[in-house]
RNA sequence: GCACCCGUAGCUCAGCUGGAUAGAGUGACGGCCUCCGAAGCCGUAGGUCACAGGUUCGAAUCCUGUCGGGUGCGCCA
């Protein structure tokens, strides 16, 4: 139940009966009122700009805005459950509801537990949400820890909302990167021979990941390998080091609490090792339509000329047609595909698979390619599908506010799991879902490892603890008490009248308006910012019971009482583990 | 030079798609454990929402411009 979408409609209905009665034009959009809480609290439960935003047709109707602001207070005080109504400020409306609305939403949490709050099935159809897409060359590190992260919890957050959403991880193991890889390994596979391979040349990778990959060729090819030139090596060493290094991403990634349904091949679709090429019959799909022809580019603008820069005519997608800045190349000089080509095919798949909607999750340094990726979507599916690319600004790694630096190439990197064993999943994950995804971050190494008591999970984390605490408490207190959700959905909770109380339980029924709009605007960090809103309501009323015994949630002489309290107090450990549980945090019994 | 993102408290960030007196955390200062978990709570202090115009009943939010920071700019991915 979401009292505001439900007062919304009601409102909209009140403001239809007005059109009907000539006091406003027909055809008004009633889209445009919004119906939210106040920011203070003492207006009221709900507040409503409808008479402000309908001001000037009322006008035109011969009314005025004051009388049409009256007459729909006037008929809220007749809804069954409103308290009372009235016109405030410049023209709000506000509304008070009668007690027994947020009794019935504490029934509505206690009975629907983990699903309250979820939306009903939309009908928008299903989401792709394409995130990490990491390239296969190493583990993961703490830069990509965000887009991960994010991608992972907006999903969730998409499903519990009502949408239907897949997790898709594309691979990027077609182009010049994974060769350098195969080269890596295969120094490594020598060295697992016994050869004395010295230090890892300029421009492979350094890091002794790979040790286990060549000690792995080496039992299974033995010393084979080689002798053989490298077109003949290449191959099989680098189909085994792009399923290792997947390997080592996944168990990167299951560490963080994240996995994906679909893990899509570059070089599957870019008819690698026999497969049907994908990138070429998509080309000529768009090259049917007179989107792709041959051409030539301008020398790009400012700074100095690239030395290599030479003047040719290649083949081009018209990505100018949908609001790109210029054409985009897809034949590299050396024939193959840019990564631009074999990403068009890629989406083309999904747009086949079904999806109108597609959300991928980048890097800030990728913010370049946006344009032409949601112009290749548009001539993809004419203009039907849409695709959101959700940008994650770089995590700027720091050491005691310190920058660190940090490089594949020179191997100068800070691991994920590094950090994850560290501090937790639970810390990486909420630090990085407690900002917006286009907001820059800072992340402290020497921060989170050494005082990770200042980190904000813990915060709520706590709350959740402490609510079960409460629980385990009281019934040390009551043995007969049955604690089960749905059996204290039946508590009286017409008790619960203190502030404190009624603050909380106007907390739960703002749960599902917050995740409604966190999934329509893809911002999971609300739902972190709600929980950490709702663990301080509950903080804040556990210690009002240190001064006021008599506002304790277990009281030995206050049996009925205590029932109900404790049922609030259920609800707050349902709504939390329910945030946090989209989030991928865990909600845990105790703190220890 | 062009495109995209960002300028809100000393610091790190929210601000509910245009609403009422702009909020948290952290740092600083002062209080609260014979009592359901002090990893907590309460209070004090801190602001020209980068700047200038515009749109309207109303702007931190939308538009234009300026300044400052970030990220990119055929064939890397």
């Amino acid at each position: 139940m979401n009292i505001f979408a439900d007062f919304q409609s009601r409102i909209a209905g009140l403001i239809e009966k007005r059109i009907a009665a000539g006091e406003l034009p027909p055809g008004l959009d009633l889209g445009r009122f919004v119906v939210e809480p106040p920011r203070d609290p003492a207006h009221g439960d709900l507040s409503t700009n409808a008479a402000m935003v309908y001001a000037k047709e009322a006008k035109q109707a011969g009314s005025n805005p004051r009388a049409l602001a009256e007459g729909l207070v006037a008929d809220l005080k007749l809804e069954p459950d409103v308290q009372s109504s009235e016109v405030a400020g410049p023209g709000f409306i506000n509304i008070r509801l009668k007690p027994e609305v947020y009794e019935t939403v504490l029934k509505a949490v206690l009975t629907q537990g983990g699903r309250f709050g979820a939306g009903a099935p939309s009908p928008d159809g299903p989401v792709n949400v394409e995130y990490v897409s990491a390239n296969p060359t190493g583990p993961m590190h703490v830069g990509h820890a965000r887009g991960a992260v994010f991608g992972d919890a907006l999903a969730s957050l998409l499903i519990f909302s009502g949408r239907e959403a897949t997790r898709e991880y594309y691979i990027n193991d077609a182009g010049g990167q994974v060769d350098v890889l195969a080269r890596s390994a295969f120094l490594r596979y020598r060295e697992a021979l016994g050869e004395d391979i010295g230090p890892i040349p300029e421009g492979l990778y350094p890091r002794d990941y790979l040790k286990p990959v060549g000690e792995y060729l080496a039992r299974e090819f033995g010393a084979g390998l080689v002798s053989k030139p490298e077109a003949e090596w290449l191959p099989l060493v680098r189909k085994r080091a792009i399923e290792a290094m997947m390997g080592m991403i996944r168990d990167d990634l299951a560490a963080l609490n994240i996995s994906h349904e679909v893990f899509a091949s570059e070089r599957a679709l870019t008819g690698a090792d026999g497969a049907e090429d994908q990138v070429a019959s998509t080309i000529e799909w768009l090259r049917a339509k007179g989107l792709v022809y041959q051409g030539r580019l301008p020398a790009p603008k400012g700074g100095a000329p690239a030395d290599d820069w030479e003047d040719r005519e290649q083949t081009l997608f018209r990505s100018t047609g949908f609001g790109d800045d210029v054409d985009r190349p897809l034949i590299k000089s050396d024939g193959g595909y840019t990564y631009f080509a074999s990403d068009i095919a890629y989406h083309k798949t999904k747009i086949d698979r079904g999806f109108k909607t597609l959300v991928d999750v980048w890097g800030a340094d990728h913010g370049g390619y946006v344009k032409r990726m949601q112009a290749a979507v548009a001539a993809l599916s004419r203009g039907e599908a849409k695709l959101e690319v959700r940008l994650c600004q770089l995590v700027r790694l720091m050491r005691a506010g310190e920058p660190v630096k940090m490089s594949k190439r020179s191997g100068e990197f800070v691991t994920l799991r590094e950090v994850v064993d560290e501090v937790g999943a639970d810390a990486v994950r909420f630090i990085m879902l407690m900002r917006k995804n286009d907001a820059p971050l800072d992340f402290d190494l020497m921060k989170v490892i050494e005082q990770s008591q200042d980190n904000p999970v813990f915060y709520v984390q706590y709350a959740h603890a402490r609510a079960r605490s409460v629980l385990r408490q009281g019934k040390t207190v009551f043995g007969d008490f049955d604690l089960d959700r749905k059996a204290l959905a039946r508590a009286e909770l017409s008790l619960l009248t203190d502030e404190g109380e009624r603050e909380l339980m106007g907390a739960f029924a703002q749960y599902p308006r917050a995740i409604r709009q966190a999934a329509e605007a893809h911002e999971p960090h609300r739902v972190a910012f709600f929980a950490h809103e709702l663990a301080t309501h509950f903080h804040a009323h556990w210690n009002r019971g240190k001064d006021a015994r008599e506002l304790r949630f277990v009281n030995e002489n206050e049996r009925i009482l205590s029932y109900a309290r404790l049922a609030l107090v259920a609800g707050v450990s349902l709504v939390l583990a329910s945030a946090l549980s989209i989030l991928g945090v865990s909600a845990p019994e105790e703190m220890r």
